[in-house]
RNA sequence: AGGCUGGUAGCUCAGGGGUAGAGCACUACCUUGACACGGUAGGGGUCAGCGGUUCAAAUCCGCUCCAGCCUACCA
């Protein structure tokens, strides 16, 4: 049979998944077992504009391990695909084609715009999907749902709907994060803080009476005012009383309506309680601005004196509730200055505006000074523009009462989350949840399932007829304009029911029933709030029950450097081209093998060298079999692995009770998701126990001229074993083993739909195993004393054993041939004690003691010349005295315990040392 | 500022109260009819530091020092 030397990835993996799909192996329809378990996962949707990263690879890999575990064991599997229509993303990729031609979205009109976007996602959405099938994804296609289907809108409506008539979403002028650059608002999740390296203004305002003339000497007043320990922002100086407030935004004064300090400054004897009663004037505007009392205001902080600034600031915002002061929005939503403040700073972007307002207080001589202030600025995950909080008329979601069945459902362990230690940040957002902005001013999205009255009157409602009911039911017009909501929903909003939604509900249909709720989750730790905690809240919410039962976390995969892959560091690594240079299979066990319980993984070349050498080695096993089973593969007859194989001899025990122990061992890893156990045990049985003892040991049998009984029986358990052993592979490496498996006797049309090797404990047995180790560790002392001495392996050895515990006797005897032919000896004997012997390598170990007689096969004078030289070299060589002892000791040891001529040749060498340690010493 | 997670071989990382492990790298030997993406035999560690609990600590507990991440309304 021709088979190339070298397992080439690209010859097979590109031919197996047309074919698996097409006969539809991976939708739990195909299993015919009426009593099979049910498993279950929904895929975190990637974003319809997506392409697949390293953090695909990982997260789907370990979910199709999953699946094709689940599958292979029995169960009906059920992993449903998708995509997220990611309202922000998509819409930003067509109005940058639009761009090109010239053309915005405003330009085409909405309706206009949302059909190019859908034109969009049916020619160029979905890439992703695309190249799932290259990773081998088992996912059900005939399942695969988009969060902008029907059925997805419908349930998002019923469930706006539903919440809304609990009370639980409500419509207000609020303080939101406004993201200049996308012109909408966005949730506290979709800001990202960033150290920005500012300045930090010190401004003067004039206390009572100001005149509006430049002052001068202020600077240096505020100077020696805070010499030393003291500090204090009230300057008395000839031209009047002065406050000094700091900001790191000046150009937000413009809406100043109230001076905030601490009320313990504020009391009678306080520090500043000289301005009670009393008034500041804003500068530039001319308002006088009262002074209130709010714990918030830090004492230590700059000078005690905040600018309360209600419209732009969230911290303001709350002050300016409290206070009731006046709000008074001098930035827009374009992020220019509005005409709410003075003409002349009028129409100014808030960063222009901000030069002119510190140099017009410079002018006044109100700007005492500027100092150097790096703090952290929210900006827009999505823009990058600096978020400016704006009050405006938005939709929230409250989350306090939705929030609490969430946290209890993990403390009562309905929901595990694996690594256990990721409960900490779930539990730490949701017992400090915030209200959800979940209104956007976009296009393309669910749009929110309300009607306006020409009298502002507001309808809630699934469609605009049911919405008409409404306004019946509330004794109003039904047959008024209504005019439907413009804004859409945040993206997430339909991604939190993705578990149901995509199962069929509102309807309680059969999926919804048999696959709600899902068994696991597998995804990233950066979505836990996003995602994981909402699902989790919309889950308990509307279906009463909690969404999975287990959240695996999986890790971050970060660059071989260990550093976070980003674009603008401009190392990310394409998965894509790591599985053409590889190999998917290799990358997939590269993968599942690295995938530890930590929150990160770096991906090393080595450890995808190894895995593609790993697939090579499976390659090349199977061309072993194939290449010297020929009659046994031509059997016409079954093969009937368990009564046809002859009796075993040791290394057969020792071989199976092996495969039997990794299979449990395989499964119970994967059952408690330490995927890198699972991959451990299988690539160590696989490569070390399997190809380096059981096929070197069955050479003879496998490759004899003339076949006897036994020899077919060898063939036979050693396809038997590479057989389960593919089995047993195939989560993790789909391609390499569906391909070779196909090469091999087999039942059924694809290895992935045959059984998972659940192990057999009948052919677990320990004894075998003890016995196989001593002689393993025969072997190898004995390979060992070769070596050491340099003796070519054309050269016979003799050897003489003793065995030290009884029971090894018959074990030795049993395998005679095996450890002559392995070791290269040519005369074994068994002997019941070692005689004195000089001149001979000796080893001893629990078990045994052996020895190999060296008189006539090495020159003595040479060798302990060769030591003592090494011995010189290592002294030679030497910079750190420590290490070099070591080895020296080292050298002393293989001089009096190996080398053991004759007492008197190893104590002379021991002197030796003696004198080369001396020398060492006195250095 | 709080919180979390780490510090184990040259590198990347498992492990975790009882003889210290893997992959890669390293040394020596081997082109033996499956595989040089290979085989055989090796070398290499004060398990960050200090203290405590224990017959026994890399492992459990405190503290310290480093590194990374997350959260936060210090204007």
């Amino acid at each position: 049979m021709e088979i190339p030397k070298a397992y080439e990835p690209k010859e097979v993996e590109g031919r197996w998944y047309p074919f698996w799909e097409s006969r539809g192996f991976f939708t739990p329809d195909a299993n015919p077992n009426p009593k099979a378990g049910v498993f279950s996962m929904v895929i975190p949707p990637p974003n319809v504009t997506g392409y697949l990263h390293m953090g695909h690879a990982l997260n789907h890999t370990l979910q199709d391990v999953l699946a094709r575990w689940r599958r292979m064991s029995g169960d009906r599997v059920l992993w449903l695909p998708g995509t997220d229509h990611a309202g922000i993303a998509t819409q930003m990729v067509v109005e940058r084609q639009l761009a090109q031609q010239n053309v915005s979205r405003h330009d085409l009109g909405r309706e206009k715009f949302v059909e190019r976007v859908w034109e969009w996602k049916a020619h160029s959405g979905g890439t992703i999907l695309k190249q799932m099938r290259i990773l081998g994804d088992s996912v059900d296609w005939s399942r695969e749902r988009f969060t902008m289907d029907d059925g997805l809108s419908n349930a998002v409506k019923e469930v706006f709907v539903r919440l809304y008539d609990e009370g639980l979403i409500y419509r207000g002028e609020y303080m939101v994060n406004w993201s200049p650059g996308l012109h909408t608002a966005i949730s506290d999740l979709e800001v990202e803080m960033k150290q920005v390296k500012g300045k930090l203004y010190h401004i003067a305002y004039p206390i009572g009476g100001a005149t509006g003339a430049p002052v001068e000497g202020l600077a240096e007043a505020y100077a020696a005012a805070n010499e030393g320990e003291a500090k204090s922002g009230l300057l008395r100086t000839p031209q009047g009383d002065f406050i000094v407030v700091a900001t790191t935004r000046p150009e937000t004064m413009l809406g100043d309506t109230a001076i905030a300090l601490n009320p313990e400054d504020a009391a009678a004897g306080g520090r500043y309680g000289a301005i009670v009663g009393r008034t500041a004037t804003l500068p530039l505007v001319g308002r006088e601005l009262p002074f209130v009392q709010d714990e918030i205001v830090e004492k230590e902080f700059g000078t005690g004196f905040v600018k309360v600034t209600p419209a732009h600031d969230p911290n303001d915002f709350a002050m300016g509730r409290r206070h009731r002061l006046e709000f008074l929005q001098v930035i827009g939503k374009d992020a220019k200055i509005t005409d709410a403040a003075p003409e002349k700073y009028r129409g100014l972007d808030r960063y222009e505006a901000r030069k002119q307002v510190v140099a017009d207080l410079e002018a006044l001589g109100l700007m005492l000074r500027i100092e150097d202030y790096t703090h952290n600025v929210g900006h827009c995950q999505r823009s990058g523009v600096a978020v400016e909080p704006l009050i405006s008329m938005q939709w929230f979601v409250r989350m306090k009462t939705l929030a609490e069945p969430a946290i209890q459902a993990v403390r009562d362990g309905r929901t595990k989350f694996v690594p256990e230690s990721t409960t900490k940040i779930y539990f730490n957002w949701l017992e400090n949840i915030q209200d959800w902005c979940v209104s956007r001013q976009l296009w393309w999205g669910h749009r929110i399932p309300a009607w306006y009255t020409p009298d502002g009157e507001v309808i809630v409602a699934r469609d605009e007829q049911e919405a008409r009911q409404r306004l019946a039911q509330r004794g109003l017009d039904p047959a008024v304009a209504l005019r439907e909501e413009e804004d859409v929903l945040d993206t997430w909003f339909s991604s939190q029911l993705w578990p149901f939604s995509t199962l069929g509900w509102p309807e309680e249909t059969d999926d919804l029933k048999r696959y709600y709720p899902t068994d696991v989750l597998v995804t990233a730790f950066d979505i836990i709030f996003f995602w994981v905690a909402r699902m989790m809240m919309m889950g308990l919410k509307f279906m009463g029950e909690v969404p999975f039962r287990t959240v695996y976390i999986n890790a971050l995969v970060l660059d071989p450097e260990g550093q976070k892959m980003s674009k603008s560091k401009g190392n990310v690594i394409d998965p894509l081209e790591v599985f053409d240079k590889y190999g998917t299979d290799a990358a997939r066990f590269a993968l599942t093998s690295a995938s530890t319980a930590g929150l990160s993984l770096s991906l090393q070349e080595s450890k995808l060298e190894s895995a593609r050498n790993f697939a090579n080695k499976i390659w090349n096993a199977t061309r072993f079999v194939l290449m010297n089973c020929d009659d046994i593969l031509k059997d016409p007859e079954p093969i009937d692995w368990e009564t046809r194989l002859a009796p075993p001899e040791l290394a057969d025990l020792w071989i199976l009770s092996r495969f039997n122990r990794v299979a449990l061992e395989v499964h119970n890893a994967l059952a408690e998701f330490r995927f890198h156990e699972a991959a451990a045990q299988i690539y160590h049985f696989f490569w070390d126990d399997f190809c380096d003892w059981y096929i070197e040991l069955s050479k003879p049998f496998v490759t004899a001229k003339e076949p006897t009984p036994q020899s077919q029986a060898v063939k036979r358990r050693m396809i038997y074993l590479l057989e389960r052993s593919l089995r047993l592979l195939h989560p993790m490496m789909p391609f390499i083993t569906e391909e070779l498996w196909q090469r091999l006797p087999h039942k059924g049309e694809t290895i992935c739909t045959a059984d998972f090797t659940s192990h057999n404990s009948a052919q677990l047995d320990g004894r075998a195993e003890r016995e196989m180790n001593m002689v393993i560790e025969l072997i190898t002392r004995l390979r060992n004393i070769r070596s050491t001495f340099n003796i070519p392996p054309s050269t016979p050895l003799q050897a003489q054993i003793a065995p030290l515990d009884e029971s090894i006797r018959g074990v030795i005897a049993g395998v005679q041939d095996h450890i002559k032919r392995l070791a290269r000896i040519e005369n074994l004997q068994l002997v019941e004690q070692l005689p004195e012997m000089k001149g001979a390598a000796r080893a001893v170990s629990a078990s045994f003691e052996v020895a190999v007689p060296l008189e006539g096969l090495i020159d003595f004078e040479k060798e302990r010349a060769r030591l003592q030289q090494t011995v010189e070299k290592l002294v030679k060589e030497s910079d750190g005295i420590e290490k070099r002892l070591a080895n020296a000791d080292f050298i002393a040891r293989a001089a009096a315990e190996v080398v053991v001529q004759t007492r008197e040749r190893a104590a002379e060498l021991q002197d030796q040392i003696g004198k080369l340690r001396a020398i060492i010493d006195a250095l």
